[in-house]
DNA sequence: TATTGTTATACTCTATAACTATA
DNA sequence: TATAGTTATAGAGTATAACAATA
C-alpha cells in the first residue's frame, strides 16, 4: 500500500472523530457545547487573556471565538473587563461560576471516557493523546501562516502534561 | 497524575481536530465538504447501499444523511434508483462522475497531509491511523444502542487495510 | 402498526466582509 | 493607516419532530 493511501485512511479516521463530538455534545448540559468546554478550560489553563489570544489557541477566526465569548460572558461564567493598557481589547477571565461550571463539564467529559474506552490500557490513551498533539501542532503552522503577525502558538494544548514515556 | 485527567486531556485534544477537518474544507472545492467525501468513499468501499445504511456508517442522524445524498445527487455524483425489494427504499450508487470526484478529493486531501506532515515517519501515521479506528469502534457501540435493529456497524471505516504489526 | 425516507424547524459552527473604536 | 473587536450575512452540520409512502 503507497504513502498516499496511508493518509487517505489517515484522514477519513480522522473525520470520523466527529462522532465522538457528537456524543460529548449529548451528554454535556445545554448551553454548554464542547467548545464552550474549551474554551472554558483554556482560560483554566493559561490564566487571563484577550479575544485574539483565545482566538489564537482555538484556531478558528476571531468573529467566531467573539460569538462563542458572548454566550459564555451572558451566561456569567466569564467576565469581560477592559484592558487599561489598550483600550480596543478586553481581559478575558473565568469567574468562580465559570470555575464551577468547567469542573462540572470535566467530569462529564472524563466519565463519558471512561465509559466507552473502558478496555484501553492507560499507556494507549495517553499514546493516542500524543499522536494528536502532535497532529495539532502540525497543522497550527498552516494557522499561523494564514494569520501572520501572530506569535507561533506552538503547542497550544499540551503544555503542562508530563512527558509520555513510551 | 489520574486517569480522569488523562481522559480530559484526550478530550481537549479530540477537540482540536476540528482544525484538520477545517483545513481540509478549505482546501476541497465548491460543494465538496468533507462529508461529501466521506460518502462518496464509503459508497466506493461498500458499494450499492441504502440511505438507512449509509446514516449507520457516518453514524449521523438519517435526516441529515438525507440531506447530504439530495446534495450529491443533484450534483449527478450519485444516484438514487428505487429498491425493486422494498419501495419506500432507494439504492444508491456511485455514477461515474461520481467516482472522478473522488479521485480528485482523495488526491488534494493526501495532499494536504502530506504537506503537513512530511516530518512524521509512516509508522506514526499508521498508528494513529489505527488508534483512531479503535477509537471509532468503541464509540460506535453507543451509537447502536441509540438506534436499536441496526446491525452491529462494528469497524465501520477501516475493513480494507492490512493489519498494522507494530 | 411499524418502518423508510423526506421535509420543516431550530440551533451550532464557521468564514467573509462591513463596521466601530482605538492606536 | 492599521489593529482589536463586534456584528451581519451566509452556508454547512446536526438533531427533533411532523409527515408521506410502503410494509
Amino acid at each position: 500500500m503507497t504513502e498516499k493511501t496511508w493518509y487517505e485512511e489517515l484522514m477519513r479516521q480522522l473525520s470520523g472523530v466527529g462522532c465522538v463530538r457528537r456524543e460529548l455534545n449529548r451528554v454535556l448540559p445545554d448551553g454548554c457545547s464542547s467548545n464552550s468546554a474549551t474554551v472554558l478550560a483554556l482560560l483554566e489553563r493559561y490564566g487571563d487573556m484577550r479575544i485574539g489570544r483565545l482566538a489564537e489557541l482555538l484556531a478558528v477566526d476571531m468573529s467566531v471565538t467573539s460569538r462563542l465569548v458572548t454566550h459564555l460572558a451572558v451566561r456569567g461564567w466569564i467576565d469581560r473587563s477592559p484592558d487599561p493598557a489598550d483600550r480596543r481589547s478586553r481581559i478575558l477571565r473565568l469567574t468562580s461560576q465559570g470555575r464551577d461550571r468547567l469542573t462540572e463539564l470535566s467530569d462529564r467529559t472524563a466519565q463519558l471516557l471512561a465509559e466507552r474506552l473502558g478496555d484501553w490500557s492507560e499507556e494507549e490513551v495517553r499514546l493516542l493523546t500524543r499522536l494528536l498533539a502532535r497532529l495539532r501542532t502540525s497543522f497550527d503552522v498552516s494557522w499561523t501562516e494564514r494569520h501572520p503577525g501572530t506569535e507561533p502558538s506552538a503547542d497550544a494544548l499540551l503544555p503542562g502534561p508530563p512527558a509520555v514515556t513510551t
